[in-house]
DNA sequence: ACCGTGCGTTTCAGAATGTAACAGATGCGG
DNA sequence: CCGCATCTGTTACATTCTGAAACGCACGGT
């Protein structure tokens, strides 16, 4: 049963939306400003989903959003104001959705659920007890995703989260010709300085841990002048 | 048998509500003032409902009221003076409801069930949210949300109020990487400045407390220019 | 064989993190 | 009301990680 908490100093909306949304199967908690749910937040689980006014007394819905934007929490926002610029400002702020007062309580249904199937696959939330560990397997290349813990061919092997972040690429893509603009790419996000090294050292440094011989790779293969290459079952010795 | 406590400074009037309420089926306790209520709250569990008069000798009842607003306490405001000004603060005060004066007894009477109705399932307001689950388990890691007692694989281990509560945010999204900002956040519920090192002095006491190796953490693992993460079941080789 | 470019490697400084020391805040007992 | 102990954030310093720069080898083309 999915928790939803509920921010608007609107009693008499409050008490409607709680029960409508109970009706159909939500736990729900209502809050009238900001400060509440801070002491909420305080106390307890965050929910899977927050339903945010906009216009509140004291902080707005809106600074709040950007404040807790960090937490990871789908947020629709609510406003008596449908203009376009309300829309995107809520939006930037981090909001997965967003609805105009008045609304149809069945759309507002139907935006909620839309926002918890689409988090779904990430959420871990305090569903499964026992979440299994996420794996990523290649060759003898075995990563947590979790604790960023790596062994090869059973040997754990201690990588810096800079080599990891790297590494994880790889396996995510195995014997993929990866440029080294596609890797900047993936690791910082942005685009990279025409004499941007930074990739070739982080190679070096992963391959002095992964590669039994590191001056001859097996796995981790330079292609001159294109970029990287991932072999999880590394190169024939010929 | 709820019990209500009573501040009322017109001895008559206490009188005549004690007796009323009780035959009414309520526990019923009186007080003169804000003084003798403290002490009573100090030595005694709070009561279900507090009936708060506004004009008080000393300490006026919405000080009262606002001071009180943190034990949860549900609060009616009672008053002479029925104008809306006061109606209104009583509320922001944290009240739950409010009876100017003269009133008829079932009218309050009316308002106490309602009171108490209403906090009793799941409360809407902005009291005590989400009805806490009184153990939170994850791996060898037990906390009790009641006593804040905490022990691992078995053995109590103390831990400060500060600890405990980072613990708890931890245990409460295992295998989740919660950024500084997103534990401070949920810790005190505003954005960190840019060079707030607390959450990792916190984090480091913390290991130093529930790790076993706390240079080598196996549960609370740092991810370097991310945050933390927290794994219940220890860093394994893959 | 010569030369320019690409790449591996080392070095070094700045950033991120762990941790100890310190100090203000708080609560308690006397 | 006054010490005393505890807790908690701040600060400073040590350690580790990371990217920029420098250097030199290797490759490929002439």
């Amino acid at each position: 049963m999915p928790t939803l908490w509920l921010v608007d100093d609107d009693a008499a909306l409050r008490d409607l939306l709680v029960q409508y949304l109970r009706e159909q199967g939500f736990a729900v908690v209502a809050f009238a400003d900001g400060p509440a749910l801070d002491r909420a937040l305080h106390e307890n689980p965050p929910p899977d989903l927050l339903l945010l006014d906009v216009m509140l007394p004291g902080e707005d819905g809106l600074s709040i959003a950007r404040r807790l934007g960090g937490l990871g929490i789908p947020i629709i926002m609510l406003s008596a104001r449908g203009e376009d610029i309300d829309r995107i400002v809520g939006l930037e702020v981090g909001a997965d959705d967003y609805l105009p007062k008045p609304f149809n309580p069945r759309e507002l249904l139907a935006r909620i659920r839309a926002v918890l199937r689409r988090r779904e696959p990430n959420t871990v939330s305090h569903a499964a007890p026992v979440a299994p560990a996420r794996l990523l397997e290649q060759g003898p290349f075995r990563l947590d995703l979790d604790t960023h813990a790596v062994s090869v061919a059973g040997r754990p092997v201690e990588l810096t989260e800079g080599e990891f972040q790297l590494l994880r690429i790889f396996l995510e893509q195995p014997r993929r010709l990866l440029s080294r603009d596609a890797l900047l790419e993936r690791l910082k996000g942005y685009e990279r300085s025409p004499f941007d090294r930074s990739i070739d050292v982080r190679v070096a440094r992963l391959r002095r841990k992964i590669e039994s011989d590191p001056a001859h790779p097996r796995h981790l293969l330079t292609i001159r002048g294109e970029g990287y290459v991932f072999v999880p079952e590394g190169r024939e010795t010929p």
